[in-house]
DNA sequence: TATAATATATTACGATCATCATATTATAAA
DNA sequence: TTTATAATATGATGATCGTAATATATTATA
């Protein structure tokens, strides 16, 4: 009687396509720079099939949020448990505040790249932001072995030192910013109260 | 011969209305969801004229970068000038981890709204904000009376706990980046080497 | 192979954008 | 008051956006 057009759960895995092509997208260009067309050609299909997958693009903003952030705990986690030598931390430091997680965009932490579009976006997307920023301090925190609140502080240093490293033309300033974010997060994670 | 229909400096009133207006909208709403009808609006005009004071929005842009930062340091020097009893950059650090200069975008530093988009900006823009950083961090390490390496990962946090203080949705988490940043940006100009 | 149902593509709509061409207004000088 | 011209307004253009309606393509089952 029902017939089923498409492979079980061919729809699900366009869905996660679009997400991964929407994270992706904004992680380069911002949200308003990135048009639903653009996604959709990312995902390797047409703009017309969008809103059956979605209510609207705020929907998929909120989406592609959760997945970039919970993509980059994952990778942050996978790279702490890399090396042995040094504390976790400071491996993850280490690479957060690294040329190449500044140079690479389109792969790396969404947060210095979106933060300041999240703050005008609607409330839908600003929950799910808050829920996963709140993720990240956890992980950093635990990693650090440091509380929640110095955890939120050397976050904040983090992702202050890539996002203006990032903005500037000058090559020995944005360095600069690099390395001094480096060591003052590392510093803080042991010197501070 | 030859004649001066409007009264002379009238242009330059008119423009500098313009940067103004646009700075203040590019603060509360970004670069990209700003248009140059609603500047011109802004600045009690029609959009028509706007290319007779411009090249295009990039440009305006540009000068609106420049004039807000200006504006933030020349207001974070009359902060830092009121009250004597605390040091300085004490004064500067609660200013701009207060709740008041979180929640009033439009009259506040362009720096934590604005980085995410100008990495994506054209080189001219990414200059002149290259530029004007250069001289926030000059300002801050003057004040803290630090070197500019250490100024930058000071600023660097303030302007990542402002950054993610103003994208999440909780108050209390909010509350916390603000409070946890201005802590140890404290602690951070006279602990650290 | 034919059918039914679903996933995707094509096309269209109204809105808004940056930009530009042209018309109108305002005012200093004659 | 008239005139010349700079400053601003009006209106248009082509592009692109988010969104939706409709047509086509796909494939598990009968």
């Amino acid at each position: 009687m029902i017939t089923i057009p498409y492979p079980k759960g061919h729809k699900i895995k366009v869905r996660n396509k679009i997400v991964e092509s929407a994270a992706q997208a904004f992680r380069t260009n911002g949200i308003q720079d990135v048009s639903v067309p653009f996604i959709m050609k990312g995902a390797g299909l047409t703009h017309g099939g969008f809103y059956s997958h979605f209510n609207n693009k705020e929907q998929l903003v909120a989406e592609a949020c959760r997945y970039a952030i919970s993509d980059t705990i994952a990778l942050l986690q996978k790279v702490a448990d890399e090396e042995n030598h040094p504390p976790p931390i400071h491996t993850v430091i280490d690479y957060y505040l690294s040329p190449y997680h500044r140079d690479n965009t389109e792969m790396g932490c969404i947060l210095p790249a979106l933060s300041g579009e999240i703050s005008r976006s609607s409330e839908e997307v600003r929950q799910v932001y808050t829920h996963e920023l709140e993720r990240m301090i956890a992980f950093i925190s635990n990693l650090a072995e440091i509380d929640a609140s110095k955890g939120s502080a050397l976050f904040s240093t983090m992702v202050g030192s890539l996002t203006l490293a990032r903005s500037v033309n000058d090559p020995e300033l944005s360095a600069t910013l690099l390395s001094s974010g480096k060591q003052y997060a590392k510093e803080l994670v042991k010197t501070l109260t």
